[in-house]
DNA sequence: AACGTATGATCCC
DNA sequence: TGGGATCCCTACGT
């Protein structure tokens, strides 16, 4: 469907003069401004048949007052309407209504490739635009034929495959004061959320028991980056932050050691302070593992809570690493990712290059990586899979999402890359796509979408699952509450649910059996979020004595999905076996 | 409603 | 090699 385009009433422009003398000189500017003006621009036909439409280029004309308009002639300004995007006329970027028009000079803002805008863009169509499908295990021997052929059918799924959770079951809006950076379920305990913000506050939400929450202010200074539970004690929590400390918190007391403290001597200038962002902990070898803004590599050991072995160049000097994983079946392997760390000239030009980098435990040292796996831009994450720890899947900041399916295959060039809207804007927590845990054949991924869907008149940001064995968009998720970018999504490690974090709110979605029974049981306290929460602020002021930690239950409502697949489809094994 | 601002990667000189 | 300009679909407060 072509873009509507709204006819804007234009403010008229009067000016007013003191002075002779003033009136001559501006006036001779304003029309040497004009004709400049005109001059540069080759858009004259076009801008005149714009005005003829009524579109978006207007002329005003500023009329003098009467008694002056017999000395002088009327000026003539024209303001024309400029892109914000180019500062050129003929053309607007910017949202028409709930539908944002992009710039025709710029390049995609999906796949960043000159020549068509997202509108048209194969990949805004289809997600799986241009991905080659893995293919098919190919079975080797009789045992193996067999086994497809007359005992697998007979196998009822373990899991009814791809189960999507799409309706918003309950929500903390403005539980914390800063965007959310990072979400953690609880490894043992089934309703137990934790949260980090941009604030360096943590929040434990029993989200079962809806007003049960606890936000600990004091552990961190700045943003919280990540967090992984003790796998000794799942009562406490290891956190790194950009205040370059390592924080082991107890959930119950909020009682808070720091492991590690790497500004030792407070702000000394942004050139000597460091900040630690990837952070994960190695059962196995007994380490929590840290990496800051310089490339470095720290190993911290639990039982003494001191560092263990040198520190370790891992990326470029000077470039962030902001994740790390371990690998969950082979104890050895570490998966590091960051910012750019070298730029290669191909074809006379030159291309920036950032990687994700595997390493061996048992040999850690400066360039000693075993692999180097190339991306145009920053890689936000890069996580083994979940069960088998065999694939790789990274999110970068060139708006697409990689995966290589073996780590025991070459690992030159990617699997697959698909392309997917997670554009880095500073204001926003970077984009991570998140394995779902459940998922027994390690396809199914998560990941929130920057760009905005015109869904019935209202501009929204869904929650994208995408089959990364096909790149196809198994389900988009979204609520017309929820009207601000999610880019922290996890799904949990058993229970089909998903917990998201946008800006500073944070909801649990269900699938859509599953939040009727909760919508029913709560009626009474199911109220709207997002931009109904203004209202319903003034309503609940005099009831809740502190506004800022109101718990609100939110009755969730899809939209219809972009493609208008039935329910049961979205939820389905598309374009598996 | 219109603006200001927080603030990070990147490009370019 | 370093600092300053730039940025594009932000979110929220005044």
């Amino acid at each position: 469907m072509p873009p509507q385009t709204r006819r804007m009433a234009f403010p008229n422009v009067v000016i007013e003069r003191d002075t002779d003398s003033e009136e001559s000189s501006s006036s001779s500017d304003e029309e040497q401004d004009v004709e400049e003006e005109d001059n540069n621009d080759d858009l004259e036909a076009e801008e005149e048949e714009e005005v003829e439409n009524g579109d978006t280029v207007e002329e005003v004309k500023v009329e003098v007052s009467a008694a002056k308009k017999r000395e002088k002639a009327p000026i003539t300004i024209s303001l024309k309407k400029v892109c914000k995007v180019c500062k050129r006329t003929g053309h607007e970027a910017g949202f028409k209504g709930a539908t944002y028009i992009d710039c025709p000079m710029k390049p995609c803002f999906l796949c960043k490739t000159p020549g068509h805008t997202t509108m048209t863009c194969p990949h805004r169509i289809a997600t799986e635009y241009g991905v080659i499908p893995a293919p098919r295990r190919h079975t080797h021997n009789s045992l193996d034929y067999v086994f497809e052929r007359q005992l697998r059918p007979n196998i009822p799924a373990i899991k009814p495959a791809f189960v999507i959770p799409d309706q918003v079951n309950c929500a903390v809006i403005r539980y914390h004061s800063r965007r959310v950076t990072c979400l953690e379920f609880h490894p043992t305990r089934n309703n137990i959320l934790l949260s980090g913000d941009k604030k360096g506050q943590l929040g434990v939400w029993d989200y079962c028991k809806v007003h049960e929450k606890i936000v600990y202010g004091n552990i961190h200074g700045c943003i919280l980056n990540n967090m992984k539970f003790n796998p000794t004690n799942d009562g406490t929590v290891y956190a790194a932050s950009s205040d370059g400390t390592i924080s082991c918190t107890d959930l119950e007391t909020g009682i808070s050691s720091s492991l590690m403290n790497l500004n030792p001597n407070g702000w000394q200038g942004p050139s000597s302070w460091r900040m630690l962002y990837g952070l994960d902990v190695n059962s196995e070898k007994g380490v929590v593992l840290v990496a800051d803004n310089f490339g470095y590599l720290y190993l911290m050991d639990i039982r003494s809570n001191s560092q263990v072995g040198e520190t370790i160049l891992i990326h470029k000097k000077g470039s962030k690493v902001v994740g790390l994983h371990c690998n969950p079946v082979q104890p050895d392997l570490l998966l590091s990712c960051g910012m750019i760390i070298l730029k290669v000239e191909y074809c006379m030009k030159i291309f920036s290059i950032s990687l994700a980098r595997i390493w061996d435990m048992r040999r850690l040292e400066s360039g000693s990586s075993l692999c180097s796996l190339a991306h145009r831009r920053v890689v936000n994450s890069a996580y083994f899979s979940p069960r088998s720890g065999s694939k790789i899947l990274t999110t970068s900041q060139d708006n697409r999402l990689r995966v290589w399916d073996s780590i025991f295959g070459n690992l030159g060039s990617p699997s697959r890359e698909i392309v997917h809207s997670h554009d880095f804007n500073r204001h926003l927590t970077p984009f991570r796509a998140e394995w779902d845990p459940k998922d027994p054949s390690e396809s199914l991924v998560v990941i929130g979408r920057y760009i905005s869907e015109n869904y019935n008149g209202a501009a929204l940001h869904p929650i994208d699952f995408i089959d990364i064995s096909t790149g196809k968009l198994v389900a988009e998720v979204m609520d017309p509450n929820i009207t601000t970018i999610s880019p922290v999504n996890k799904l949990h490690p058993r229970d089909d649910v998903l917990a998201t974090g946008s800006s500073r709110s944070i909801f649990i979605w269900n699938p859509k059996e599953k939040s009727e029974i909760v919508q029913q049981k709560d009626e009474k306290k199911i109220v709207l979020c997002g931009k109904a929460e203004k209202k319903l602020n003034k309503k609940f002021d005099g009831e809740s004595d502190d506004s800022d930690d109101d718990i609100r239950k939110i009755k969730g409502k899809i939209t219809k999905s972009r493609k208008a697949e039935p329910k049961s489809s979205r939820c389905s094994l598309k374009g598996k076996r």
